[in-house]
DNA sequence: ATCGACCACGGGGAAATTCCCGTTTTTACA
DNA sequence: TGTAAAAACGGGAATTTCCCCGTGGTCGAT
């Protein structure tokens, strides 16, 4: 079954190549993309097939994040939509998600987690996990560590993929990597983490709010 | 090294059979009692070894539970108070841990908990599943179900413990069990979350609440 | 220009987990 | 007073996890 995407950024050259690089993942593909909100939704009405997940830039001109996420709200209620920004601003994040947003990303997110976080959205309706990791980026940009340690960006999607039921060989599926590699995220987030058991580091994850359950 | 423990309760017998249970535990020892709260705070005064940890009957005549909490937490703040109490009253519970409680314990639970909790308690320095298995008591009780499952008091138990670094074999150590029976708990909480690993039983034991972490 | 990280990957083996096949006793309760 | 559920336990085997031993590439920093 294949997830169809809508975008809607004002700079050009960013909303092609995020549509590029959707198209490559299996199961998605964009239908519709847009240079802001009042384009965006102009191109919607004279669509015949309604993009399941829509990705919104906060800031555009003529019509930004914030409207367009209302009407859409509004006119589509079936259509999940994610709210893109630059910047993890509270007040933003705020008003997005009151105005209907399932979900919350930086636009500096790693690829892989930009495509969990979809197939998250599309199974479940919701994605949490950025709430949380902006809380987390937050911490690695500015105040440090003390006992915090600093997970990289593929050991901090594994650890989501790791609270779950799946496998390491079948979660080395899902990111596209070998067996191998995951067995190296492991060992790193176990030393960091200081546990000696899958159960361990996923509990741990929980405690320190780095996963959503 | 060994925990002293205090009891404070109205009914001579429980009181006595209490202090037997306990004291069958390894590393616990009741070192004093009382029949109120007077009663025991006279006989602490004369007390060489003060407890470690002081289990306090929430209704008791002359001097009740709230008022002797309150009493201790002045007195001897190094002192870990437990509410015990019969009912799971949300107002008698919140006035408990407003005292200085750092438990709340209903009187109907399995001795492996109490255990449990108490070794919780004087490693951690408090115990907070009762506050959520009181919420799961009452659902058991009253209401229940739905997709909501049923869990056995062992199997809430061990589910605690599966929340944790420990091996099944520790587990089993810990429960004083076979290592064979805990194998059963597992297969039966697998089968009634309808999970194939114990990370997703973990997983699944978070999102219903019905472990603390 | 070397150093430290993060990344990706491979083989082998011990230990833990998962999942079957069972038995027996106790406890609750209708 | 049957019966059903819960508790406790045993053996064996497939799979997964864990933990070693490595290799080599990229990239930013001192």
């Amino acid at each position: 079954m294949n997830v169809k995407i809508g975008i809607a950024d004002d700079q050009q050259l960013f909303l092609k190549s995020l549509g590029e690089l959707i198209d490559r993942f299996t199961e998605f593909t964009v239908v519709l993309d847009g240079l802001n909100g009042r384009d965006f939704l102009y191109k919607l009405e004279l669509q015949s097939q309604l993009p399941d997940i829509v990705l919104l830039d906060v800031n555009m001109p003529v019509m930004d994040g914030v409207a367009t996420a209302k009407v859409l709200e509004q006119k589509y209620p079936d259509i999940k939509v994610v709210a893109l920004s630059m910047k993890d601003d509270d007040t933003t994040i705020i008003s997005m998600l009151k105005a209907g947003c399932c979900a919350y990303l930086l636009k500096d997110i790693h690829p892989a987690e930009l495509e969990m976080a979809l197939k998250e959205i599309s199974e479940k309706g919701y994605y949490n996990a950025d709430a949380l990791n902006i809380r987390y980026r937050r911490m690695l940009i500015h105040g440090q560590a003390k006992d915090q340690v600093s997970l990289t960006e593929l050991e901090l999607i594994f650890l989501q993929y790791a609270c779950s039921d799946l496998t390491y060989k079948q979660i080395a599926g899902e990111m596209n990597k070998a067996p191998r590699t995951i067995d190296g995220y492991r060992e790193s987030v176990f030393q960091k983490f200081n546990v000696q058991s899958r159960v361990g580091m996923a509990m741990e994850a929980i405690r320190r709010e780095l996963v959503t359950i």
